[in-house]
DNA sequence: CATATAGCTTACGTAAAGGTCAAGATTAAA
DNA sequence: TTTAATCTTGACCTTTACGTAAGCTATATG
């Protein structure tokens, strides 16, 4: 087996790949989202394809709205870092099926309070119009 | 002009009959979104019919997903007390419309992200079965 | 060598919406 | 009147997701 050169990155430059900063990708370290990288002699962290992989997989997720404690969450169960498919256990299906229950749960409390906005905005236009009693 | 007995209440009771803590209306306060109302004697805050609309409305916007911080804005222009419930409503109009964009826009993301999880889930169950290779 | 640039750790700051004491003053009930 | 309940202000605590600054090290370049 023949390591293939690593073609690693600084954290400077993985910030600026992805349009987010240092302190993000350090702080994600520091909550274990991250695990911890290689580091060269110095002590500079270095980041792989993998780690890379994993960065924007933990960023996709934010972007919809899974906080990073329902990730940390996630991630004990689930090792994106080093594990293949192949090796996941049934227990990720049943965490992927708990996540879907709980968006399917918030699309319903956001249906419901949209319907209520509306239902109250037009009884607001309607008291402007004199149609209808200030007070209820 | 009689004044009709007002019949007041203190905080601890207010609190009480609206499911809140007397900490929330005294922030409330704080912040500006509850005019200060009259005190007795001793300082004891004291809240009239007018007072107890006036909350019940920050609660109702405060159920619809409208900040604080939104609705001081709005506090400039609306004094219940005052009546001129007619000026308001336009600025409010425009905060409630923006919020059911915001809402729509959570609901559609969130259906995306409910797509993208069931689809991940039904690769993995692929996988498992061997219907389909390890990496994407 | 000197400077510039990038990185490191430690640690305090921020916003939102209150929670939670603390210590004292007042009011209500017995 | 004594006690118990309620109220007052003030001030620090909490969570989330980082921002920001201080002080120090390492690497690159003129």
């Amino acid at each position: 087996m023949q390591k293939t050169a690593e073609k690693s990155i600084q954290i400077g430059q993985l910030a600026k790949n992805l349009g987010i900063t240092t302190r993000t990708i350090r702080y994600y370290e520091e909550i274990g989202l991250m695990g911890a990288t290689e580091r060269l002699g110095g002590g500079t962290r270095t980041y792989n394809r993998d780690d890379v992989l994993r960065l924007k997989f933990i960023l996709k997720l934010k972007e919809l709205g899974i906080s990073l404690k329902e990730m940390q969450e996630l991630a004990e169960n689930f090792d994106i870092n080093q594990q293949s498919f192949g090796t996941i256990t049934p227990k990720l299906l049943e965490i992927l099926d708990g996540h879907i229950g709980k968006v399917d749960q918030k699309i319903a409390n956001l249906a419901s309070l949209r319907k209520e906005i509306v239902a109250y905005r037009s009884r607001i236009t309607d008291i402007l119009q004199g149609h209808a009693p200030v007070v209820r």
